[in-house]
DNA sequence: TAAGTGTTCACAT
DNA sequence: TGAACACTTA
């Protein structure tokens, strides 16, 4: 998910930080890879359906993280399942499914640690849980945001517009949507991986006043990203070497047979 | 060297 | 919600 090696790719764009930098900034979060995080060490709960606060408290030491160091989090939850992406969230159910059943399976034989495993890859993050999480930040005076569909597009209008000075994710999408500031690889230690917009050019390879971010992002789509089929054998590097070379930054009006016969193919 | 595929990992005791 | 890693393929 995501673009596929985008974060490796832009590592000349990247630095790593510490929470400290970002003193008396607004943070906006994309709350849901922390409920993800959090769910894993209260898995079979989840599952089983037993109450549970383990998802909560994981999100809270987060927002305290963030808190301890004078940063303002926005937590922006994501909303309603986006058309586009049916396709993968049906494999994702389908092997959650699997993967109940074999926990199951393995706690009937005793094998409680392997069982463990599987419980651990059928969690599901409902939207009950994701209320839970709002409640508690609601409690504690924290902002939240639900998004009409993916947060990702909300935590780059927050960025944009000014409302947060970063986003926290690990969603390597959100540079595609323009936000300037991002970090990814957040810990518990407050350290984390910064990539900047205006670093962008750096892992190009190209001068920051040839640089253009439209064509960036085309290159992106060009080389495979979630909301459609992409072209087998192109990633990142040909489609990088392709948009250097082309004046029209346009990915779909472009003859697919220029693209095919630039990369050798 | 680049891209595709399958597996593992994220928590926390 | 996703990425990293190891391995295969061309
Ligand atoms: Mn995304």
């Amino acid at each position: 998910m995501g673009i596929q090696g985008l974060l490796p790719f832009l590592k000349k764009s990247s630095r790593n930080i510490q929470l400290s930098e970002f003193r008396g900034k607004v943070a906006a979060v994309d709350v849901y890879c922390w409920l993800h995080k959090g769910a894993f060490s209260c898995a079979e709960k989840l599952v089983k359906g037993e109450p549970t606060d383990g998802y909560i408290i994981y999100v809270m030491k987060q927002v305290n993280l963030l808190l301890s160091h004078n940063i303002k989090p926005i937590l922006v939850f994501d909303g309603c399942h986006l058309p586009a992406k049916e396709v993968t969230e049906l494999k994702r159910r389908e092997n959650r499914v699997k993967n109940r059943r074999k926990a199951k399976e393995l706690l009937r034989e005793g094998k409680i640690k392997e069982a463990r495993e599987c419980f651990q890859r059928c969690v599901d993050i409902t939207s009950t849980m994701a209320h839970e999480v709002i409640k508690a930040c609601r409690a504690r005076n924290i902002d939240t945001i639900v998004a009409p569909y993916e947060a990702d597009s909300q935590l780059a209008f927050l960025n944009i517009n000014g409302v947060a000075d970063i986003v926290i994710t690990e969603d390597s999408d959100l540079i595609l949507f323009g936000c300037s500031k991002i970090i990814f690889k957040m810990d518990s230690n407050g350290c984390g991986v910064l990539v900047e917009k205006e670093k962008l050019h750096l892992s190009m390879n190209v001068p920051r006043d040839k640089f253009d971010f439209t064509k960036f992002r085309n290159m992106c789509i060009l080389s495979g990203c979630d909301y459609l089929p992409s072209l087998h054998g192109i990633g990142l590097v040909k489609a990088c070497r392709f948009f250097i070379v082309t004046s029209n930054p346009d990915v779909y009006t472009v003859s697919l047979s220029k693209v095919l016969n630039f990369v050798n193919m």
